[in-house]
DNA sequence: CTCCAGGTCGTTG
DNA sequence: CAACGACATGGA
């Protein structure tokens, strides 16, 4: 890997198990447009971010190379490194889940570019309160929604405005009735009650991360619309804690295709992959995930 | 028109 | 506990 600056871009040559389509596509993440192939925009961490991958410099024997445009190497240090989890080794990552069982090699390698974010806590638990019994482009319709209302700008050199993800304080300002304008439905209750939970610092994101996975999952789920999934989800892509196994109706699916060939409860599959995957059972789940949802794994 | 979506809640058996 | 319908909204 060799990291060096370009103009005010931050370049970044052979990222091992890298791929920005495959981290931003498998699902774990809504805040971010497409603007060409391999190429992004992302709010995160409060900033906005222009991100390329070129995959076509074989000839320079450099694998790929990353570009992230208006990036200073302090940036990158402090926000984007952690980000994208740049540090952690991927390779043993898939090595260790392969060994666990062989049968996974095909989504691994389907989607080798895969590594689990680090989000934002606040933003990736509302994401996935608004998540629940919808579909991807419609959650990252209404997470833009939010952070055009009621998040702050962003002015691009271009002139042109983006919206990064709204803090607490602010949503904690805006009424059920402005949260359903923002077409989240039955759900504006449950929001709601997140953001007081967290605003009066009855859940802070310090005191869930010194708590064991099971006692932060149970504080978790005092939030009304948190169930086990959300908890998970949060707990995963928001809180860094690698060793859970979120089950929707996609992973219900595919494990019952992969593993059980009949009708299985959620908890059931579960519990089964936390045992079978431990420290690893989060990133099994999101190579699992993407490979069965493309191709429609158990119909 | 009907069915379903990265589910969860409240109500019944 | 287990099962089941309701819940907003939009797309297939």
């Amino acid at each position: 890997m060799n990291i060096y600056s370009r103009d005010n871009d931050l370049i970044i040559e052979n990222i091992p198990d890298f791929d920005i389509e495959d981290v931003l596509e498998c699902g774990q993440c809504f805040h971010f447009t497409k603007l060409e192939e391999k190429e992004y925009e992302i709010l995160a961490c409060g900033k906005y971010l222009r991100v390329k991958q070129e995959n076509d410099a074989l000839q320079e024997n450099i694998e790929n190379r990353v570009i992230l445009y208006d990036t200073s190497p302090k940036d990158y240090e402090n926000i984007w490194k952690n980000y994208f989890d740049i540090e952690r080794d991927y390779k043993k990552v898939k090595d260790k889940i392969v060994s666990i069982d062989g049968r996974l090699t095909s989504a691994v390698s389907a989607k080798p570019g895969i590594r689990i974010l680090k989000q934002e806590f606040f933003e990736t638990l509302i994401s996935f309160i608004i998540s629940q019994n919808k579909q991807i482009p419609h959650i990252k319709q209404i997470v833009h929604t939010i952070s055009e209302r009621y998040g702050e700008c962003i002015e691009l050199s271009c002139g042109r405005c983006v919206y990064t993800f709204p803090k607490v304080d602010k949503l904690y300002q805006v009424s059920e009735d402005e949260l359903r304008e923002c077409k989240v439905g039955f759900r504006a209750p449950y929001i709601k009650d997140a953001v007081e939970k967290v605003y009066n610092g009855e859940i802070t994101e310090d005191s869930l991360k010194s708590m064991t996975v099971q006692e932060a999952r149970e504080k978790l789920m005092t939030i009304k619309g948190v169930g086990e999934k959300v908890a998970n989800c949060v707990l995963l892509f928001g809180l860094g804690f690698s060793d859970v196994f979120p089950v929707d109706v996609w992973m219900k699916r595919i494990m019952e295709y992969m593993y059980f060939e009949e009708d299985t409860k959620k908890e059931i599959i579960e519990k089964f992959a936390m045992e079978k995957f431990g420290e690893y059972a989060g990133f099994a789940q999101q190579y699992l995930f993407f490979y069965g949802r493309e191709n429609g794994l158990g119909k």
